[in-house]
DNA sequence: TTGAATTCCGTGCACGGTAACGGAAATTTA
DNA sequence: TAAATTTCCGTTACCGTGCACGGAATTCAA
């Protein structure tokens, strides 16, 4: 029923006079072949259009190849974790026959477990990686000791400047500030004041999303409101106390600001301060699908999210992966910038 | 290298006391085996949790299984077009090992040729089929064949009253209508007057998704604007003319309406008259990211479009199929409402 | 009781590729 | 030149299922 007849190693063998031993030996590299021989079966291989046969290769090699994830740890209602849900998805699909994923998870303020997560993993012998650079430099080296034992390994979220990646999968940064302004605005022209709350950062060294964002977003102000004056407000994630007095004192002051935007996924952290002074002409955006923002969404504190999707970022790094270490086939694009996605509290239930 | 040793088929037929050929016999119910056997096999297969393994399976069998996609021809531009270029990812991806997917086309004001391509498919003898029930009662009937012939399918796009589909992908129809509506509004209460533009149909018997959508529309608009008018123009998708002449008589007679919006995907045909008489307060909301919706987007004619994801569905449709057939495993929801993109021009690009 | 028809089951090859094993031929060494 | 290597290649036993074939055991008919 096929549309043309399968060819198969042993049609090779056959056409080249060799043994399908041999013609194994040239598909693999795995050497012990003259040079005729090999010439004389990539020859044929090239004719033919000889493409393997991936159940039986599958079903001869006996394991399954191991797809490893480095990325921090899901704490409940977290970025990551929503990037942890890929995982299931990538491994339950029939998009991984043959391959095995498996999390190796670090916490994302301590380097060293970090480095110790890069070694668990390199010792688990995988045979691809997927990876979410937060720690900048130690990312970079990570990457030569991958590239030096021959795995091929996919950036997520973001990637750093380093050249020797399979393949990309994240959200475009600047324009994503871009489309965040326009959604804070509502398209209107000359809004005079807006408040950017922000996260202090203690870590150092680490590659920040939110610096390409907030570009995006002052350009478009730039662009559409010039008068526009933009506070910034800094607050501390681990601190809900002190993030509440914070904008009690700032909006004391500032009492007349109707928009409000934060560049990471946390505007969950300003949303008690927000439900507790009600502003009906307030508009409040932020990034990102965590359950908590989605629920401030639901109930109208936030106006809109700009949410990438984590999950599919990892399914198609899997993919990716997959495709390459099962039939070697390069992706077509290093680089997907992917959708993003505008949630307002009309469209979140079916997200 | 696996967590727990794989059981075969061998290990039940040792484990039996039979022979491997009977224990094939009773895991696809091909009869030839005595009750006692059969109780037999089947107690140690429930014990040992045993999992047939699929390349062997696929390998042996040789011929992978066809799934069948029933929908309207694409012709360039539509909607879809979208769909179909949903097919090539499905049989892309890894996702569909084991299975090829073949298109059945026809004309979607022909229902002779949705006949016809329905028996075509038949002969095809599918092992799944995908389908968009554009025809109500004929879908329903050709639906009554295929389980009698015991062929599993899935809707996508909208579904009929029936209840024997294995699983069905869409958009949540009335909910886009208020989606839209908010969208139109931009938020905004108390709008005094919109246009809908609307298309008129001369197929009978179609199941029309629009109608739902203009109920969530109408809904919103009442809670929000109750004292809008909502004004009808009826178009004729194949007489551009005609359809420029009447919005002019239309605006003739409603120069201050500033709200523009359609329920299916053919926002493009009034993008002529928009683009002639410009309004830099109009909003104009359409459904679905057809090319020439996107183009006007990108220029600012149109405000925001709702867009589903029709290859999206056919995807997963696939997926499901595939998981289905092969493995026998149901989805794990039959109805599946899927997330309703907000497009502007600002997040048009990645799209 | 014997032969024929059923029912039920085991055997064995095929599917396409992998990789260990061992041996022939070519090359080097003494 | 014979022996010791090295290079290169064919053979073969799997991997787990599917399925055709044929035979044994049972039931039925005469």
């Amino acid at each position: 029923m096929a549309p043309t007849e399968k060819i198969t190693i042993n049609d090779i063998a056959r056409r080249t006079g060799l043994s399908k031993g041999t013609v194994d030996r040239v598909l693999h590299n795995r050497g012990e072949v003259s040079r005729k021989s090999y010439d004389k079966v990539m020859k044929v291989i090239q004719e033919l259009g000889y493409e393997p046969n991936v159940y039986a290769s599958l079903l001869a090699k006996g394991v399954s190849q191991l797809v490893a994830i480095l990325i921090p740890a899901h704490e409940p209602g977290s970025f990551w974790e929503l990037a942890a849900s890929g995982i299931e998805k990538a491994a339950a699909g029939t998009g991984t026959i043959g391959i095995r994923v498996e999390p190796f998870e670090y916490d994302q303020y301590d380097i060293d477990s970090f480095r110790d997560a890069c070694n668990r993993l390199l010792e688990a012998q995988p045979a691809g990686v997927v990876l979410a650079p937060l720690f900048l430099e130690e990312t970079v080296t990570f990457a030569g000791r991958l590239k030096e034992a021959g795995i091929p390994y996919v950036f997520i979220d973001s990637k750093p400047e380093s050249d020797d990646y399979l393949a990309y999968f994240g959200m475009p940064l600047y324009k994503s500030g871009y489309l965040c302004a326009d959604q804070l605005t509502g398209g209107q022209e000359n809004v005079d004041s807006v408040l950017m709350v922000r996260v202090m950062r203690d870590r150092l060294q680490q590659s920040d999303p939110t610096i390409n964002r907030r570009a995006g977003f002052m350009d478009y102000m730039l662009e559409h409101s010039p008068e526009c004056t933009l506070g910034n407000l800094f607050i501390d994630p681990g601190d809900p106390n002190g993030t509440y007095f914070k904008l009690d004192d700032w909006f004391q002051e500032h009492p007349s600001v109707k928009h409000v935007v934060m560049f990471n996924s946390r505007i969950h952290l300003i949303v008690p301060w927000l439900e507790d002074h009600p502003d009906a002409g307030r508009r409040v955006v932020g990034f990102d699908n965590l359950s908590a923002n989605l629920e401030a969404l639901r109930r109208g504190t936030v106006t809109s999210l700009i949410a990438q999707h984590p999950d599919d970022q990892v399914r198609l790094a899997v993919e990716t992966l997959a495709e390459y270490i099962l039939r070697k086939k390069l992706p077509p694009r290093k680089d997907n910038f992917m959708h993003m996605d505008i949630l307002t509290r009309y469209n979140v239930d079916y997200y």
